[in-house]
DNA sequence: CCCTGATTCGC
DNA sequence: GCGAATCAGG
């Protein structure tokens, strides 16, 4: 397999998607996700918080960009049947439970909703947006190392589960285990 | 152990 | 330029 402009291309858009080495290679195919790290570097496009958490390097750029303006447009080249509109509300809410039925899955430990508490906007934010890029998948797609954190409800066929890679031995993705594990501090009240 | 990106260096 | 091997880290 050789770098082709549009596999490039689409390298592009999933490293800028944040996407990580190893996925863009599974999606690419024919290439590992150290090819795809190479390719990356030498693209010039490095950038992206090294190594695995979130260490932002602390790059000052002192450089006052002039103007690119390179908001290409953006056309979904592979848009799905996104049945949902945008409702962060109903989004963020984890799992409703009209009446809490069994969605607990094969006994696994499905993650403590955060009941009805209130979580922090910016965690909200951050949830809503991350699930644009969700996987999506069915119970019996979850593995090991996918979020477990569900979505929709479960009564309906809107319903799945982030799928996410999963950050480090925890049940979800990096979004959802700034929702899940709160600080008690940072729930205090909000009003309603 | 799983994963992440970063770097090196023979090809 | 390419990417496997290796490194460094969570």
């Amino acid at each position: 397999m050789s770098w082709t402009d549009e596999r490039v291309e689409l390298l592009k858009k999933m490293w800028g998607e944040g996407q990580s080495a190893s996925q863009i290679a599974k999606e690419l195919g024919g290439v590992t996700r150290n090819a795809v790290i190479g390719k990356v570097h030498r693209l010039g496009l490095s950038n992206r918080s090294s190594g695995t958490a979130a260490s932002d390097a602390p790059k000052s750029e002192a450089k006052a960009k002039p103007a690119p303006a390179k908001p290409k447009a953006e056309a979904k080249p592979k848009a799905k049947p996104t049945t949902e509109p945008a409702a962060p509300a109903a989004a963020a809410r984890p799992a409703a439970m009209p009446a809490r039925k069994a969605i607990i899955p094969a006994g696994q430990p499905l993650p403590p909703q955060p009941s009805a508490n209130e979580i922090s906007p910016e965690a909200l934010a951050k949830v809503s947006e991350i699930e644009k890029k969700a996987k999506r998948l069915t119970l019996l797609e979850l593995t090991e190392r996918t979020c477990k954190w569900p979505v929709g409800d479960p009564a309906t066929d809107d319903f799945w589960f982030c799928g996410l890679p999963v950050q480090a031995g925890k049940p979800y993705c990096e979004a959802h285990v700034g929702v899940a594990f709160q600080p008690m501090s940072s729930r205090r009240d909000r009003r309603r």
